[in-house]
RNA sequence: GUGAUUGUAGCUCAGUUGGUUAGAGCGCCAGGUUGUGGCCCUGGAGGUCGGGGGUUCGAGUCCCCUCAUUCACCCCA
């Protein structure tokens, strides 16, 4: 056992791993810029207070998965970003982005860091890829985060996805169902379980999604937050199921969908894999059009977004076998040298063929010819270049191909323009 | 934070009721083939049995502690 192990709950990322990552960034870059969203980076640390405002002092990220620090006895408490939305809402409004142009429409590829248990889909440093709409207040904006969300699921080739929508209305109609709510369970009072007494006072609705059995029979004769709303926030929610459904996307209708995070109003939407085991939420998102004035912007900045999991987007994929045909690419070629006495002479030509944007691959620890043919077949490159003391003299280079086996002896221009005209694919394996 | 689970070679794992020098497959390295890979054959390197303590003539096997892993609760991506 080595004497220095990654720190609990974070992990290493090695080449034969990261094709995959590279590949994901780029479908979300690629329907990002197809949606007309421009990338973000935001440092990935804050003030602790700007998450205690934005996410809520009673959740559990606030309340206790924050990794916060004291930077240095006299400084503000800081925080490891436990999500993207507060940092993102900070830049923009510090920058005052919204005078520039009335919509900005963001997007983001970050880590984030939760002080949880480990489980499995679940990690202290996690990435998540994400978008901000902001500065449109409308069923027609969430219902676009939802969209431009489902397309990178639906690119990637992921199935089995389900997503489930909800609304919370405005914050005048959860005041009023709160009300509702606490007159309903104050009979219960006595059979609610601790994490439910401590939300009776602070944050009723989260009662909702509570999962322990022995609430489930309280909560499924609660009255609906449904019945409380507004005819307003009805007819957005109508709206966003029409672009729903216009697009075709699938969903259920979740009266229980509460999520997390206090910044969330109107729709509120989760996604879940089947692949994921306990935690299979992948994505998910709503819209917060009260988090800027929380944050004590003086207009109103109303906003959408969605993040989903990196982590377990990777997951789901390599458990539907998205990831087949992915392999880190080997090099073009393979200068061989005969003998070590040749590894100047090897490398030589290796620089030139580098210089000529042909990706190359030398054994600089002087093995012998079978272990660098190994080495090369191992790599899958395509060619072998064999140095030799007969090419050093005479100029003329073996060249292989490591798939057909044709092995011809040219001059190293000849050699060059051989290889640049190769566009076959390269060895199986 | 709570519960359970598992720690033996680089990886995946065997290891009988405690009993000599702890094994296999894969991988790695070398040779067979001294100018040519994949396949095959032969050989080799590599292990404080997670760590510490205890019981015992004797511990990878039993007991205690500790560290780590994984899964689940909670909650979330």
């Amino acid at each position: 056992m080595p004497q220095y192990q990654v720190v609990k709950g974070a992990r290493d990322i090695f080449p034969d791993e990261i094709v995959r990552w590279h590949y994901v960034e780029g479908v979300v870059h690629r329907l990002a810029l197809l949606y007309g969203y421009s990338e973000i980076r935001t440092p990935v640390f804050e003030y602790t207070e700007l998450f205690q405002r934005s996410i809520g002092a009673t959740t559990d990220i606030v309340g206790k998965e924050m990794f916060s620090f004291l930077p240095d006895p006299q400084g503000r408490s800081i925080t490891l970003r436990p999500e993207m939305t507060a940092g993102v809402m900070r830049a923009v409004l510090q920058k005052n982005l919204l005078s520039t142009a009335p919509v900005h429409k963001l997007f983001y590829l970050s880590e984030l860091f939760r002080k949880e248990r480990p489980q499995a889909g679940r990690q202290r440093q996690f990435s998540q890829f994400g978008a901000e709409l902001l500065g449109v207040s409308s069923p027609a904006a969430v219902a676009e985060v939802i969209t431009f969300m489902m397309q990178v699921f639906e690119t990637l080739g992921i199935r089995g996805l389900k997503l489930r929508i909800n609304t919370l209305g405005d914050s005048s109609d959860r005041a009023r169902y709160r009300e509702v709510l606490r007159d309903y369970l104050t009979p219960f009072y006595d059979r609610l379980d601790l994490a439910s007494r401590e939300r009776f006072e602070k944050n009723p609705l989260r009662i909702l999604d509570s999962k322990n059995p022995d609430m489930q029979e309280i909560i499924a004769g609660a009255p609906r937050l449904h019945d409380s709303l507004s005819s307003e926030a009805v007819a957005d929610f109508e709206k966003v199921r029409f672009y729903l459904d216009s697009r075709r996307i699938a969903y259920d209708i979740d009266y229980r969908l509460v999520r997390g995070l206090d910044y969330y109003c109107h729709t509120a939407f989760e996604v879940t894999s089947p692949e994921l085991g306990a935690q299979d939420a992948i994505g998910g998102g709503g819209r917060y059009d009260g988090l800027a004035k929380e944050l004590g912007s003086s207009g109103e900045v109303p906003a959408s977004g969605f993040a989903a999991g990196m982590e377990r987007v990777l997951i789901t994929m390599e458990k539907q076998g998205l990831f087949a045909a992915l392999s880190p690419p080997g090099p073009k070629v393979y200068v061989v040298a005969q003998q070590q006495g040749l590894l100047d002479h090897a490398m030589q030509v290796a620089y030139r063929l580098r210089s000529e944007g042909i990706s190359t691959e030398v054994d600089l620890a002087g093995r012998s010819m079978k272990a660098q043919m190994r080495d090369a077949n191992r790599m899958r490159a395509c060619f072998a270049l064999f140095i030799g003391e007969d090419e050093v003299v005479s100029g003329a280079y073996a060249l292989k191909n490591l798939v057909t086996a044709d092995q011809t002896s040219q001059s190293l221009d000849a050699v060059i323009e051989l290889i640049n005209q190769y566009s076959g694919k390269e060895p199986e394996s």
